[in-house]
DNA sequence: GTCTATAAGAAGATAGAC
DNA sequence: GTCTATCTTCTTATAGAC
């Protein structure tokens, strides 16, 4: 990795531990291994450096999302995968989405600073919003859509549905976050979640 | 309202806007209409007034907790009071709860503030938690208890039950915080949550 | 309790050698 | 690109008069 790469991995780091305004630019260099002013060199200033951070995600987002192609048009293809679903898959499926994003370095590091920096501008927190509330709500609520159709789920309200799955989903991340001791505990919640949510919301057999 | 305690009230003001780091004690100073340095014959230093605004809500809330005994023992009270709830009379009460959290200058002001200092030490890791995770969950799971018990409510697991009507409601509670023209869209989505929520687990007709 | 003046120390950023 | 030296500004906090 080059030092102008190193540079953002380690200020999101500490920015994730302490904030932004609790993060000195010489703390940054320390952990790269250069001099404060050597910095200088990589980025204009310390905001660039958030800036860039900001900019490196919402790169990543647009990728994924093209990948995923969340505007609708293909969520069906993975609809017709969770079509033979039995309560079991669908709890494998729902940790290991739910751990990804927990323990995935760059997705919890880059969770915790928005939510620590969300309030500081209108900016920031359409980012937040965009990635952890209505991002999901809108790809999972497409492929539940599909699986509503195909008769996987039943319900008449797609968007709540999504809402009573994701909302508790969101719930545990935000806790797991703050006090990772608690990872236990959420991952048996979780589990009891979705049994729960299937036992309404899915097909009766 | 003395001095002291106007201290404390601009203080929370400009933490759950900016965070700690970014407010300045002269900040502070100027919306009481004082010096800085007339700050610090109240307070030893701005550590102390952070720490006065947590011991302050630390101490609302045992009175609250008092006063409503959250341990258990009387929330057959309350859960007599919903005994011939109609769906509307359960939006109203939904409704009136979500505004008073989010509008209630107090409350919002300190979960903003708590939002962005929560992964500063652990202690505030636990004052967030409690405050938003555990006891809601509590207080709202001895209620439903009560309702199960009555058959107001059908569910085998009044855990989940309650996580299902709290998560929600906690979610919707974050993006009003973080973006305050999104409220009409959220109230809007809290009554299609409560009413969904009456339908599965709410006593049949 | 409030003020002015000021000390003491960070922290961000630049200059210029190598 | 990295360094040392340094500048500048900001911020907390104290001293001491009123």
């Amino acid at each position: 990795m080059n030092t102008k790469q190193k540079i953002l991995d380690e200020a999101l780091t500490l920015f994730s531990e302490k904030g932004y305004a609790n993060v000195f630019v010489g703390d940054i260099a320390d952990r790269v291994g250069i001099k404060a002013p050597s910095l200088y060199k990589h980025y204009r200033n310390k905001q660039a450096i958030f800036d860039a951070i900001i900019d490196e995600m919402n790169h990543r987002f647009e990728e994924q999302a093209q990948a995923m192609q969340i505007d609708g048009t293909d969520a069906s293809h993975d609809a017709g995968i969770y079509e033979h679903l039995s309560e079991d898959r669908l709890l494998e499926i729902g940790r290991e989405f739910f751990l990804y994003y927990l323990h995935d370095d760059y997705n919890r590091r880059f969770r915790k600073m928005l939510t620590i920096e969300q309030f500081h501008d209108r900016d920031l927190a359409k980012v937040y919003s965009k990635l952890y509330i209505d991002a999901p709500l809108s790809y999972q609520g497409a492929l539940f859509g599909f699986m509503a159709v195909s008769g996987i789920l039943k319900t008449d309200n797609v968007e709540i549905m999504t809402l009573h799955f994701y909302a508790p989903i969101y719930f545990m991340l935000t806790v797991c976050d703050r006090e990772p001791d608690r990872e236990g505990e959420m991952l048996k919640l979780l589990d009891e979640h979705i049994r729960q949510f299937n036992r309404i919301y899915g097909r009766k057999e």
